[in-house]
DNA sequence: CCATAAATAGAAATCATTTTCATTTAATAA
DNA sequence: TTATTAAATGAAAATGATTTCTATTTATGG
């Protein structure tokens, strides 16, 4: 039987190739964000021969594919993350130890309303992102 | 008298310089975000020797300051926006013409509310952008 | 007007990300 | 299974936005 992941690839149009498995692996095994870089230097240890440009290709394609999603960071560099709540739905992002948890809350309703009414506008998308620190660096942190 | 520009200048203890009121003034002069090498050639039309450099430190500098702000782009290139606007608020962004809008709605009592809540974590900021169609343009494009 | 710290220009460096292209591989049909 | 072919990959090189460096200029306070 196939695995979770090569659904993934196959649901996406995406060959089903030993790089793209173990990128989804490496990145749903995680609980923080990672950064191509970080996700390359993890393929290293499983692949012999891994380019940059490979996990810089697929991480773009998996977020494309929304198979992934990618963390919006104050420095602007790319940061990845897999959750695997396909709903629509925000992050908070510990600024700590870079931990993601899903948060239900969107404005939407309240944002087309206004957006609507005020500025006779049409919203398209938007983006939530909510930075703060996790419960457990919380409890590490507090004396 | 001085300026506006140059009171928001010395509020934030930066010297007054030709170059940052240029700066400024240019920007609160543009209903639409900047890039910094947007703002560069609009200062070429005013000083003969004018660095990008110099640009893209007076950026930053200001919305370090809270003059300007920054514009989430998906391209994660830097774009600013000068608006009058110092209460906390959020921005609605028009994909086609770059336009910014305010807008006055923020869900933070809400997302404050879920994540210590449900995540038992702190908040310490949150990111809300709204990308659409402004009303020109709307218009401008209805057949 | 002077002194001095800050601001600037210009050139160069940085470095994350992307492109190129030759080679390999997954998917599909025979 | 094997042949076919489009897609994926590696390695090297390119790109280009942004930042750094340093000598010079300038704004500001006295």
């Amino acid at each position: 039987m196939e695995s979770e992941f090569a659904a993934t690839l196959k649901g996406l149009n995406m060959k089903v190739t030993p790089k793209r498995l173990a990128i989804l692996e490496i990145l749903s095994k995680e609980s923080i964000y990672l950064s191509p870089e970080e996700v390359w230097q993890l393929m290293k240890e499983r692949f012999k021969s891994i380019g940059l440009p490979t996990v810089y290709r697929n991480l773009e394609d998996l977020s494309n594919g929304g198979a992934i999603t990618k963390v919006i960071h104050p420095d602007r560099k790319l940061y990845y993350f897999c959750c695997r709540n396909q709903e629509h739905h925000h992050h908070f992002v510990c600024v700590f130890c870079r931990r993601v948890e899903d948060i239900s809350y969107c404005g939407n309703k309240e944002i087309v309303n206004e957006v609507s009414t005020t500025l006779k506008g049409k919203v398209l998308s938007h983006v939530l992102q909510v930075y703060g620190i996790c419960n457990s660096c919380i409890n590490e942190n507090e004396s």
